[in-house]
DNA sequence: CCATTAAGATACT
DNA sequence: AGTATCTTAATGG
């Protein structure tokens, strides 16, 4: 576990706070699709991202998803945290997109830590300032852009954060996802694949040029 | 085979 | 852009 936190954190980590992470954190392997924080749960640990992806998704009162963004290697919850301080249930779900490696830090470390570690508190707020804007874009997109543009946008960051050029999902997936129907997905894909951008399969999409 | 499910088509709001 | 409905095609027993 220690060889993959100095990987991803040896920048802005003090050697000391890493210690205390590799004796306070538990190393967890999730595999990809499984649910690890739900609306409404309370949290008592801070989950630190070291390999794969999370999406962090809102729903509403009709059970309708909306989603809100993606957290990569090295970020972490920042609603975890706010709930964290607060002491209250969470506002969003958090889903593994693919497989993996979190370290789970106790909450109470996290007060300590903001006092004695400068990288620590830099890295709470860097995480914050993040999440804020990747929010505020998707806000924009959603406000501003039409939903061609979101879809491709959606592809685009999928493909980088999954690494793979192949969209693993199904068109009712997607529409989930930005929160639209099935049958204007298929649309646009549709158009997308006449503009020689995209390939359609069935259960994937081959991304060609976006 | 058949049941299930993804995706295409069409027509209407 | 979204809903309803039907058809077609792929997939997994």
């Amino acid at each position: 576990m220690k060889k993959e936190l100095l990987e991803t954190f040896e920048s802005q980590f003090e050697q000391s706070l890493i210690d205390e992470i590799v004796a306070e954190g538990k190393l967890v392997e999730v595999p990809a699709g499984e649910i690890l924080m739900d609306i409404g749960n309370y949290i008592r640990s801070i989950p630190l991202l070291l390999s794969g992806a999370i999406k962090v998704l809102r729903e509403d009162d009709e059970g309708d998803e909306l989603l809100l963004y993606y957290l990569e290697q090295g970020e972490t919850c920042s609603m975890t945290m706010a709930c964290c301080m607060g002491q209250t249930k969470s506002e969003i779900r958090a889903i593994t997109e693919t497989e993996t490696e979190i370290v789970m830090v106790p909450v109470q470390k996290m007060e300590e830590w903001m006092a004695k570690y400068k990288g620590w508190r830099n890295y709470v707020f860097e995480s914050y300032h993040n999440r804020l804007n990747e929010l505020l874009h998707t806000v924009d997109s959603i406000a501003f852009k039409n939903l061609d543009q979101r879809l491709m946008e959606y592809l685009i960051k999928k493909s980088e954060v999954t690494n793979d050029n192949c969209i693993r999902n199904t068109h009712q997936e997607i529409a989930y996802d930005l929160h639209t129907s099935r049958v204007v997905i298929s649309r646009l894909l549709k158009k997308l694949e006449k503009l020689k951008k995209l390939k359609l399969h069935r259960s994937h999409i081959q991304i060609i040029d976006l």
